[in-house]
DNA sequence: AGCACGCCGACT
DNA sequence: GTCGGCGTGCTC
C-alpha cells in the first residue's frame, strides 16, 4: 500500500560499516512540528527496536509502503544542529577521506551527549516464585538477584554481571511477556567528570623500613610501598603497571592502612589555576606592518584568500596574529588559533588569553567529554569570538567566521591518524571558501606542499626575515661524527659540545640538548650472534628504560626486564645500543656533576603539571642542561639559552619515507630557534654522520630557500608530492600468509581496472603490495599498497579505492583482514 | 554494533 | 527430543 509520508533521512549513530548509509524513517504527525533538517533524534533500529541516536540529513516526501518503515520517536534537539552548510561538508568529507557519515559528523559534533541504550529492569510481580516452574533455573536466577537487590529498576549490565551464565537476553524477554518484570530504556545524559585513581602513602618515608620488615615475605607489597616512597601520589594502573602487579597486593597495603587510594577529576588543563598576564603590546616592526596591512585588507573585502607567513623564528609571527584576531573581532566577525599542541605551546596561548581575555575558548585532548560538550555549546551559542586549539578545533561552530590561523603549519600533528584522515589545512581551506574566511599558514620552515602553493599561485606568500629587538639567528657549527670517532671519541658527544657545555655553565648560562629518543638505550643486541632483542607483538626493537631496567616497546607499550644473556644463544655479550634521553641524562650528570639537569619528555612527563613544573624550573634558572625530545623543539622562548646541542638527527634524516629531509630541516630549525632568544647571540652544535647532506647544510645556514630548491626538484624527479596525490591502502591481520596473498591478490585487481580505463604505466601507479616499514604491530602483520597519481586522475584512483574497500566492501574484504586507506598521509610508515 | 535466525553437537 | 553454542545476515 502505497501512500504519502513524511520522510527523514538519517544517519544512525553506529560506528560500524555495514550500517554506514542513509535510513528512512517516517516522522509521526504529531512530532512533523518539532522536527527539522540537522537535527538529533532518537529511532528504533533494528531487530530489537535498540533506540538509537541519529543525524537528520534531509526531509523528504515520499510515497512508499508505511509498513515497511519505522518512526521517529523523538526529538533530541530544539533546533537544528548541525546547519545546511555543515551537511554539505559531512558528504564533502565523507567522499573526500572514504570515511563513515558518522564518523565526518563526530568531527563536528562533540560526542556522549546523550545515552546509548541502557535497559533497566524492574521487578513487578513479588509472588513470582508461585509462577515460575522449578525447572526455569535461569528465570529463577535472575529473579533471586533483582531481589536481593532490594527490589527497584537494575540496570541490566549489573544483572549480565551476577549471574553466571551468558544470553540472559531471550530470559529477561520471556519473563516481560509474563509481565513479571518490566523493561525500561533509559536514555539519561551520560556525560560524567572522568576521573582516575591514586594511590597515595599513608605512613611516613621513615616508617617505610619498619613496615616493610612487618609484611615479611610479601614481596609485591613491599615493591608497592617502595615505589610510592619514591614517587609519591601515583596513579594505580599506571603503578601497578610498572610493578608488572594486579589490585591484588595493592588491596592489602590498602587494608592494613599503609596506603591510601583515591579518586580524582582528570583536570589536566594547564590553563584552569593560572591566572592571566596580560602581555604588552609590541608595536609592529614596519615588516611585520606590512604583513598586518595586506592581510586586513582581504579581511575587509570578506575574501577566501590564503596567506603563508614564512618568518625565521622568533620573527614575531604571534604578534601578527594577534593583530589580525583584533581586525577581526573589530569585524564583528570570529578567529580560530590552531596551535600544534597545546600543552607544547603554552606561551602562545597565554599570549592570546593575556589580550583577549574570556572571550576565548580552549579545546584540548584533556578536556572531558562533558567540559568539551560545555565549551561547544559557548561557541555554538556564539558566547565566544576566539578558539584556540589543536587540530580538532578547526571544526568548531562558529557562525560568522572571519579568519583561521593555523600556527607552526608544516607540524605532523595537523593531520588525523584517525578516520576521517583529515589535514587541518584541508577544512580551514573548505570553510574559507564556503564561509567566506581568511586562511593564515604560519612557519619557519613551511612544509614544501604549502611553498610550492605559493608558487604556482594559490596561495600568498609573506616573509619575515628579521627577529625584531636586534637578536640575531643563532649560528650553527656541524660537527662530523664519523671523524670524531675516527679520532678515537667514542662517545655519543664531541668534543666541541663537552668543552662549551662546560663554558656555558661557567658563564650560568643555559643549554639544551636534544635527542629524538627517548628511553636509555635504543636497541639490544647480542655481540655473539647479532640478535636484536624485538617485542613480541610488533616488529619493533625494544629500548631500555631504567631505573626499572625495563625493556619498553614505544609502540604497544609492551615492557619486560631487559636480559642478562642473550635470549637467542645464552651468550654474556649482550649490549645496550645507542643512546637515548635518559642515558644521555645519565652522562651529563657524570661529566658536569655540579650542574642542575632537567628532562623533558613522554616519561617524565606523564604526571600531571610535570610540563610545567619542569618548563617553570627552567625559566627561574634552576636547571642548567634541559634534556628533551622533540617536545622542547616548539614555542619555548627562554632568554638565557644560549647553546642548543643537537646530539643526532640521523635517525630522521634515514627515515623510509620521502619526507625524511623536509622532517629534518624542520627539526634542526625549530630546535636551533631555541638558541639565542636573548640579547646575546646563540650557537648550536648540530652532530651528524652526515654533514654533506642538503638538508643539514641548508639548515645550518638558516637557507630555507635552499632547501626548497633542492627538495623541490627532488620530489619532481621521483613524482611525489606536490607534485602527485597518494592514496596509502593498508591491510593488517594476524595471519601474515593471509594478509600477504590478499594485498598482492587486491593489488592485482587494481591494476586490472587500471589497464581497464587506460591507464599506462601502471607499474609507476601502483607500489607495492610490500610489507610495511613496522611489518607487525600488536600481533598484526602489515602489508601496504601506495597508488600515486602520475599519468592518471586522483579521482579514478580514489574512486577504486572506493569501489573496492567501502561501496563493496563485504564482497572485497574478508573479516580477518582490516583495511584502511588514507588520502595523501603524512606518514608513510 | 548487536540481535535473531538457523544449524549442529551434548544431554535429559 | 531439547538446550544452548556459535556462524551468518540484516538493520528503514
Amino acid at each position: 500500500m502505497q501512500s504519502n509520508y513524511i520522510i527523514a533521512q538519517v544517519i544512525v549513530d553506529q560506528n560500524s560499516h555495514q550500517t554506514d548509509r542513509i535510513f528512512d524513517y517516517i516522522i509521526p504527525a504529531h512530532l512533523q512540528q518539532d522536527i527539522c533538517k540537522g537535527m538529533r533524534v532518537v529511532v528504533p533500529f533494528g531487530k530489537g527496536n535498540k533506540r538509537l541516536e541519529a543525524y537528520i540529513l534531509n526531509i523528504d516526501k515520499k510515497k512508499i509502503d508505511g509498513s515497511r518503515y519505522k518512526e521517529i520517536i523523538e526529538a533530541i534537539d530544539y533546533e537544528a544542529i548541525l546547519s545546511e552548510e555543515q551537511i554539505k561538508m559531512i558528504l564533502w568529507m565523507k567522499n573526500k577521506y572514504l570515511c563513515k557519515y558518522i564518523e565526518a559528523i563526530h568531527c563536528l559534533i562533540p560526542t556522549g551527549i546523550v545515552q546509548k541504550e541502557r535497559k533497566m529492569i524492574n521487578l513487578i510481580d513479588q509472588n513470582w516464585r508461585t509462577r515460575i516452574a522449578p525447572s526455569q533455573n535461569k528465570q529463577r536466577a535472575i529473579l533471586e538477584v533483582l531481589e536481593a537487590q532490594g527490589g527497584g529498576t537494575q540496570p541490566l549490565e549489573n544483572l549480565e554481571k551476577e549471574v553466571n551464565f551468558k544470553e540472559i537476553y531471550s530470559t529477561i524477554k520471556n519473563l516481560a511477556a509474563e509481565k513479571i518484570i518490566e523493561i525500561q530504556y533509559d536514555l539519561s545524559s551520560r556525560i560524567k567528570v572522568k576521573t582516575e585513581e591514586y594511590a597515595e602513602l599513608k605512613v611516613s618515608h621513615e616508617a617505610v623500613e619498619g613496615v616493610l620488615l612487618q609484611l615479611k615475605g610479601a614481596k609485591k607489597q613491599a615493591e608497592i610501598l617502595n615505589f610510592l616512597k619514591d614517587m609519591g601520589r601515583y596513579q594505580t594502573t599506571a603503578m601497578l603497571k610498572e610493578l608488572k602487579t594486579t589490585r591484588g597486593p595493592l588491596k592489602a597495603v590498602v587494608e592494613k592502612g599503609f596506603v591510601e587510594l583515591m579518586e580524582e577529576e582528570i583536570h589536566r588543563d594547564p590553563f584552569a589555576n593560572s591566572e592571566v598576564t596580560s602581555f604588552p603590546k609590541l608595536n609592529p616592526t614596519p615588516e611585520q606592518q606590512q604583513v598586518i596591512d595586506e592581510i586586513s585588507f582581504a579581511l575587509q573585502e570578506n575574501k577566501p584568500e590564503t596567506y603563508l607567513i614564512h618568518g625565521i623564528t622568533g620573527s614575531g609571527k604571534t604578534e601578527i596574529y594577534l593583530r589580525l584576531i583584533e581586525e577581526v573581532i573589530s569585524q564583528g566577525k570570529q578567529g580560530i588559533v590552531l596551535v600544534p599542541e597545546i600543552s607544547l605551546t603554552p606561551q602562545t596561548v597565554e599570549r592570546f588569553r593575556g589580550r583577549f581575555g574570556e572571550g576565548i575558548a580552549l579545546l584540548h585532548s584533556s578536556l572531558s567529554e562533558g567540559e568539551r560538550y560545555d565549551e561547544w555549546r559557548r561557541i555554538s551559542e556564539g558566547k565566544v569570538n576566539i578558539v584556540i586549539g589543536a587540530r580538532s578545533a578547526v571544526f568548531a561552530p562558529l557562525k560568522n567566521l572571519g579568519i583561521i590561523i593555523i600556527d607552526e603549519e608544516h607540524e605532523y600533528t595537523y593531520k588525523s591518524e584517525q578516520n576521517p584522515k583529515y589535514h587541518a589545512a584541508e577544512i580551514a581551506a573548505y570553510r574559507s571558501t564556503h564561509e567566506g574566511a581568511v586562511v593564515i599558514l604560519g612557519s619557519a620552515t613551511p612544509s614544501l606542499e604549502s611553498y610550492y602553493k605559493t608558487e604556482v599561485g594559490t596561495v600568498h606568500l609573506m616573509t619575515l626575515k628579521k627577529r625584531p629587538q636586534q637578536s640575531k639567528l643563532p649560528k650553527v657549527e656541524v660537527v662530523d661524527m664519523k671523524r670524531e670517532l675516527e679520532e678515537g671519541n667514542q662517545g655519543i658527544l664531541s668534543r666541541r659540545l663537552m668543552t662549551l657545555v662546560n663554558e656555558n655553565l661557567k658563564n650560568k648560562k643555559q643549554t639544551i640538548l636534544f635527542l629524538n629518543r627517548r628511553g636509555f638505550s635504543t636497541f639490544v643486541s647480542c655481540k655473539g650472534c647479532g640478535h636484536v632483542v624485538k617485542c613480541q607483538h610488533c616488529d619493533i626493537s625494544m629500548t631500555l628504560h631504567m631505573p626499572q631496567n625495563h625493556l619498553k616497546c614505544h609502540y604497544c607499550g609492551e615492557r619486560q626486564f631487559s636480559p642478562s644473556v642473550c635470549p637467542e644463544c645464552g651468550s654474556e655479550t649482550i649490549k645496550f645500543m645507542g643512546a637515548g634521553t635518559q642515558r644521555l641524562e645519565k652522562m651529563i650528570e657524570e661529566l658536569f656533576p655540579t650542574a642542575k639537569i632537567g628532562r623533558m619528555d613522554v616519561d617524565s612527563t606523564s604526571q600531571k603539571g610535570s610540563h610545567a613544573k619542569i618548563l617553570g624550573s627552567f625559566r627561574r634558572g634552576e636547571i642548567d642542561i634541559l634534556i628533551g625530545t622533540q617536545m622542547i623543539s616548539k614555542g619555548l622562548d627562554f632568554p638565557n639559552v644560549t647553546l642548543v646541542g643537537i646530539i643526532s638527527v640521523d635517525a630522521t634524516l634515514n627515515l623510509p619515507d620521502f619526507r625524511g629531509a623536509e622532517k629534518t630541516f624542520q627539526l634542526i630549525t625549530q630546535v636551533a630557534g631555541r638558541a639565542g632568544r636573548g640579547m646575546e647571540e646563540g650557537l648550536v652544535i648540530l652532530q651528524t654522520l652526515d654533514p654533506n647532506h642538503y638538508s643539514i647544510r641548508t639548515a645550518s645556514r638558516h637557507d630555507y630557500g635552499d632547501f626548497y630548491k633542492e627538495e623541490i626538484m627532488i620530489r619532481r624527479e621521483f613524482e611525489y608530492p606536490p607534485f602527485t596525490n597518494l592514496i596509502s591502502i593498508n591491510f593488517s591481520g594476524k595471519k601474515e600468509n593471509e594478509v600477504a596473498a590478499y594485498a598482492e591478490k587486491m593489488a592485482n585487481m587494481i591494476k586490472y581496472v587500471l589497464q581497464g580505463k587506460g591507464c599506462i604505466k601502471i607499474n609507476d601507479v601502483l607500489l607495492g603490495p610490500n610489507e610495511s616499514v613496522i611489518s607487525r604491530i600488536n600481533q598484526r602483520y602489515r602489508f601496504q599498497i601506495i597508488l600515486k597519481d602520475q599519468h592518471t586522475d586522483f579521482s579514478l584512483l580514489k574512486g577504486i579505492a572506493k569501489y573496492f574497500f567501502i561501496q563493496h566492501r563485504e564482497k572485497y574484504v574478508p573479516k580477518s583482514i582490516a583495511v584502511s586507506i588514507d588520502t595523501n598521509p603524512y606518514n608513510m610508515m
